[in-house]
DNA sequence: TTGACAAGTCGGAACCTCCCGATATATTTG
DNA sequence: CAAATATATCGGGAGGTTCCGACTTGTCAA
């Protein structure tokens, strides 16, 4: 026998899957962009009002959630010329419960 | 009454706090550093093992593993020439166990 | 049709992250 | 002591992200 690694009986997630999780979480990680997912997790709204509450213009939030949406998370409908978006991403709702968990989902 | 806008009963993180979420994912958000805080949430392991696992060299684990200490997430032992690293945010665990859920913690 | 408004797109500057080789420190072994 | 091993640190280049102003498109109202 050689050396004998004791390997522990892990349950690893393998490098690729954990890559794409990885790219989900660098999307995520953007506090006007976490605003907007905890605003749509709650209702329906336009691209101006999440703007507005992130306190940016709203072409940039027009980005944002292009991003969010290219990967899945979300989707668009258009209404006269307002655009609402809407979380399309199930398990966007139990990671935010984490976070909103750790970082003040109360008062503290 | 000047327009009323309707406030929807809303629960939102303040902005600053969603900053330092931000900065968490943010940190979480890598294929190599998932692999250890997944590996360091079942085990205990020497900088060497978890880098060897990522396949890369230990410098970089090195790395990586001060980041994660430096925000809080892990501490660490050394032990001889060894360094064991050891999870120490408690919340961890919840948001892999959110990621696993999503993206393979079975088979697929 | 004209003007105002909402949303989306584009190009570029500033900044940050990732990765690497080289090097440093500490510990054990011969 | 010198050599080998494990970990940590440093400097820098490549590539990516964020943000912004300027512009375009589409819609509604007068």
């Amino acid at each position: 026998m050689t050396k004998a690694k004791p390997v522990r009986l892990l349950k690893l997630t393998p490098l690729d899957a954990l890559e794409q999780a990885a790219d989900c979480l660098k999307l995520l990680a953007h506090p006007h962009r976490l605003r907007m997912v905890q605003m749509l997790l709650q209702g329906r709204f336009a691209v101006g009002e999440l703007a507005e509450s992130c306190g940016i213009p709203s072409h940039m939030a027009s980005e944002h959630l292009r991003l969010m949406q290219r990967c899945g998370f979300m989707k668009n409908e258009k209404e006269g010329r307002n655009a609402y978006y809407q979380i399309v991403e199930p398990h966007l709702a139990h990671i935010l419960a984490c976070i909103e968990k750790r970082f003040g989902g109360k008062k503290g």
